[in-house]
DNA sequence: GTCTATAGTCGGATAGAC
DNA sequence: GTCTATCCGACTATAGAC
């Protein structure tokens, strides 16, 4: 008898919510690698182990599940970068940071975006709504906007501003962030294509951490800091 | 009378493969936009103003279709892309030119690379399909990945290569080049956050223009090459 | 070659038993 | 709360008239 199965035999008692949950994973694997319409019900309610009309029961449609999904992504992410990000920018309002103190930060923020792109089990799927999102926005890109892109940005640029003495809501200084990132997304969004050029079969820890050494010494760079050397 | 209605009245002298035509048209705007699952071909033909049966008897069915605009994609990029890769790979094969010339030479690709994905009137529709297509391949992908991804790639590599004095086919190399074509990328796939974020409507000339000097300026910084001085 | 009509399948959502 | 059975609309593909 299957674990499985035997919780499954119980009726209320050790898996109150249970069902929800399944769901949103079950979603957030499917959603990850397929489009909204990519996906159906069926699916979705087989490869969670539910019955189809829990879908409607719990989420009120496919679409309330999506937006589950979105909502545990935030949440998810949030978890991750919100502490850092928090910190940041409190260090920011409390006093000035010297240009090495703020390059220090930025390399504090792409460890997290190292993270949550590449680094987490999950991340493919997250990455992979995140992109969708943006290319035909739903209701679902406003979580995901307000909760972790924007805030992501707005650090970044706040610092960045201060390194290259910009002002932090200068156009230029939005763009570079930016162009900062995309260096980072490009490992993402373009996976199939990085992973057939280079022979890798996905993203191992070896191969993150030349990605990592690329990345760092390139923002490093990027914002015109000159390379610490021993005297 | 409409031209549309003067030319669909006349059977066979004026368009002969003009159903063609107007499917794969209608077919990129269609999956430039939407997944291949968030397309049907009822809105397909529809948009196309021809038949419904047309996709089939033309394209055996809606997934010959969409490969189809895999290689209307791969010709009309390839028209603009081709012409220059194969110079410069044709010099590289020829001589060894100074890092200056190989710098100018990133700087011509890059151009055709702002071209191709910001400043075509198609562009969104093409990098739309090239995006999905990386995260979820399907035959497609491969029409698109040795007609125009891996070309551009391995030419970059070489030049990248000669100006940092690395092995062209070293995984250092290639990963550079993957941050480098990141900077662009990313304007395209988080077109929605971009825009938001900057308050614009697209991307117009003036806007691309922003993004055009930062990123010639940041490609640059990353090849280690100085700013041109007056003496 | 072009179109209409339709077959056959699968989608999301619901009703109602337990 | 959970499940089965079912509705009904939308989908791709095809047959056959013109």
């Amino acid at each position: 008898m299957s674990p499985a199965s035997a919780r499954a035999g119980l009726k209320q008692p050790s898996a109150p919510e249970d069902a929800r949950k399944r769901l949103v994973d079950a979603a957030l694997n499917l959603f990850g690698r397929n489009s909204f319409e990519g996906v159906s019900t069926r699916t979705l309610s087989q490869q969670a182990g539910v019955n189809l009309a829990a879908i409607q029961y719990y989420f009120g449609g496919k679409e309330g599940l999506y937006l589950a999904v979105a909502r545990h992504i935030d949440s998810r992410i949030g978890s991750l970068a919100r502490p850092v990000l928090a910190k940041v920018e409190a260090d920011l309002d409390a006093r000035t940071p010297t240009r090495e103190e703020c390059f220090e930060m930025v390399c504090n923020l792409l460890e997290v975006m190292i993270k949550t792109t590449l680094e987490t089990p999950d991340s493919k799927k997250w990455v992979g709504i995140l992109v969708r999102e943006q290319m035909e926005p739903s209701p679902a890109f406003d979580i995901l906007y307000e909760g972790v892109m924007s805030p992501m940005h707005h650090c970044l640029s706040r610092l960045t501003g201060l390194i290259l003495g910009l002002d932090p809501e200068a156009e230029e200084t939005k763009i570079r962030v930016f162009a900062l990132m995309g260096q980072l997304i490009m490992f993402h969004v373009s996976r199939t294509l990085v992973t057939r050029t280079l022979g890798w079969e996905g993203y191992r820890s070896s191969e993150v951490e030349s990605i990592r050494a690329i990345l760092l010494e390139n923002v490093r760079a990027l914002l015109g800091m000159e390379e610490k050397r021993a005297t």
